[in-house]
DNA sequence: TCTTCATTTCATTTTGAATTGAAATATCTA
DNA sequence: TAGATATTTCAATTCAAAATGAAATGAAGA
């Protein structure tokens, strides 16, 4: 049962293990997800499997970053999804190990992509409707209205445009 | 007293007034900077702000806006220091009274050089410091070790070489 | 100086997202 | 199929960030 016992051979010199820098690495991750607004468990597991040579079972990951199977079950389903680690049940066996994928690039894309994008451009098009709607203000306010509406859709047509090319240098 | 009567002059056909447009602008604002992880009522007030011809003081804001003096204050504060909005105090006026800047550029020069950059930088510290640490790790599990903190500090690299592009950009 | 209005501060409350944990479900193997 | 283990689900809880609002402070004019 206990499976983590191998992963624990401290240095007596440094007290650093492969668990402590693997608790690190999570703590690190965690830092970065919730700086791009995701939760921290899903950058803690995401650190912990970086910094795994070995897969790791559901259970591991439990046990190693303490947290709930609850939080544990829904973090490995959206890191799945977001291609961000992988999953395998090897033939005959009874758990599913996941490791994380060490590219950059479909992490971000899928950030782009999914996050960022719609909602930019559901900004946009509310503004855009905004536009239409200027025609029924009064005549005093509606000239500099116009012209502050129109820099927002420039904003939004930079971004658009921007980000893409965002994807396309982390990819290279 | 009621300084926004003037405000309000809804068109019969559409419905839209000026309050109504700024009230969109608010909520269309107060989105985009939760997006980015601010509070929502500092998107609220600038959108506000964005699209009044006028400038307004605390007193407008915190009723069109239906926010709390506090609220109020402390986005009017935040907002200042980032230099998105401008006060002012006319000569012999009793209240400041504040305008949105229209420029994104140091808007976005702030969020990068003062939320985004140091936070990375910070990250990268830590996987340096771990890099240092993996001497004394047990053989079998270094290398691997080794190649993907690497990698991480790879990751790091580019994304503090990436950013200042990216305000450049945007800039121009 | 005193009074009035504007603004800031900050202890308390609200709110919503993240997390928990236990029950339900799924998956294996004996 | 039964028994065991692994995983998912989701109502309830926790927790941190944001918002409130009332008291303290500041800034003007009388």
């Amino acid at each position: 049962m206990n499976s983590s016992v191998i992963a624990n051979t401290a240095d007596p010199e440094t007290g650093a293990s492969l668990l402590s820098i693997q608790q690190e690495m999570a703590s690190i991750f965690a830092e970065i997800a919730d700086l791009f607004g995701n939760p921290s468990s899903l950058g803690s597991i995401y650190g912990l499997l970086f910094a795994s040579p070995e897969p790791l079972s559901m259970e591991e990951i439990v046990e190693r970053l303490g947290i709930s199977t609850g939080t544990a079950s829904q973090g490995l389903r959206r890191l799945v999804e977001m291609q961000a680690i992988t999953s395998r049940k090897e033939e005959g066996a009874r758990v599913t190990r996941y490791s994380a994928k060490l590219e950059l690039r479909p992490f971000v894309a899928m950030f782009l992509q999914q996050q960022l994008l719609p909602k930019i451009g559901h900004s946009a098009e509310r503004v855009e409707t905004l536009k239409q709607s200027l025609s029924s203000i009064p005549e005093d306010s509606r000239e500099e209205l116009g012209i502050r509406l129109e820099r927002a859709s420039k904003w939004h047509r930079r971004a658009k445009t921007f980000l893409p090319l965002v994807r396309k240098f982390l990819g290279g």
